[in-house]
DNA sequence: ATACGTGCAAAGTATTTGCAAACGG
DNA sequence: CCGTTTGCAAATACTTTGCACGTAT
């Protein structure tokens, strides 16, 4: 299986809508492309920077806008006010995540029958559901 | 039914815990008492400011720390850089929430299946899970 | 009396926006 | 070339903190 299939699915969904490819918006794509789980704006930005690719800050926030608009990407809010992405390599089959108080440890998990569950509360909410976030909250394994 | 027991039983408990019975603190939650929904710090700020109860901003802040810090209150994130508030009257039934996308409008719901699957996902995962965050995301009625 | 509570203003943090220069196609 | 993209700095928005004064007990 090709590992760098997303980086270049998103360059060239991109570039169907009339995108460029610009320094930052490679440089933040291969980023997130590298990453096994989510990560906020600011991380992306001092990581980049540290590894001798710096980006703009306001790029970075940009290209993420862009990414999250042609869900190739998924905002996630955790509660602690620092907006995540994460890219979106199987659209199918999403997750959610489960996050510890302590020591800030983020771990996904899948669960079919809580998605049948979801799906059957958004068919009777009157509401044309586009999406659902969920996250756990509580001790893991090594904090407990 | 008395519907002013959430703000009785609220400071009753603050008592207990050492807490005074200070000018803000009753305030804010006979504030959220009234409430049928969760709300912002500011907004809590700005609408007593308007009712002629003028509290500080910070003193809001640190009222609702405190109020869920006792669980007396459950804190929210719908994703929009806005942490709301919302009184806990039945600590057995809790509900969550599903957002409209444009016109933001905020209805809660509750559904017994996707807490039973919640659970088994909470029991299998390693970690002493304290609580859930669900938020659904779409357009209401109104505005689809 | 004395700790705790409050309000104001300043600081902190994350994110957005304006704008001139750089750059892709 | 020309419109898009970028980086910087300034602006915004929410929340937190420091500190002097007020107040509940």
């Amino acid at each position: 299986m090709n590992t760098t299939a997303w980086s270049e699915r998103a360059l060239q969904e991109l570039r169907a809508g009339g995108y460029r490819r610009g320094a930052a918006r490679i440089r933040v794509i291969d980023f997130l492309d590298r990453q096994d789980c989510c990560v906020g704006a600011q991380e992306i930005h001092s990581e980049l920077r540290s590894r001798g690719e710096p980006v703009g800050l306001a790029s970075v926030y940009r290209v993420l806008d862009v990414l999250a608009e042609k869900r190739l990407v998924q905002r996630l809010d955790l509660g602690d006010g620092v907006t995540r992405f994460e890219a979106v390599r199987h659209p199918e089959e999403h997750h959610h995540h489960i996050v510890c108080d302590d020591c800030g440890k983020i771990e996904p998990f899948a669960d079919q029958r809580l998605e049948l569950a979801l799906r059957d509360v958004e068919e009777n909410s009157g509401f044309a559901v586009a999406g659902h976030d969920i996250v756990l909250r509580g001790a893991c394994g090594a904090c407990r």
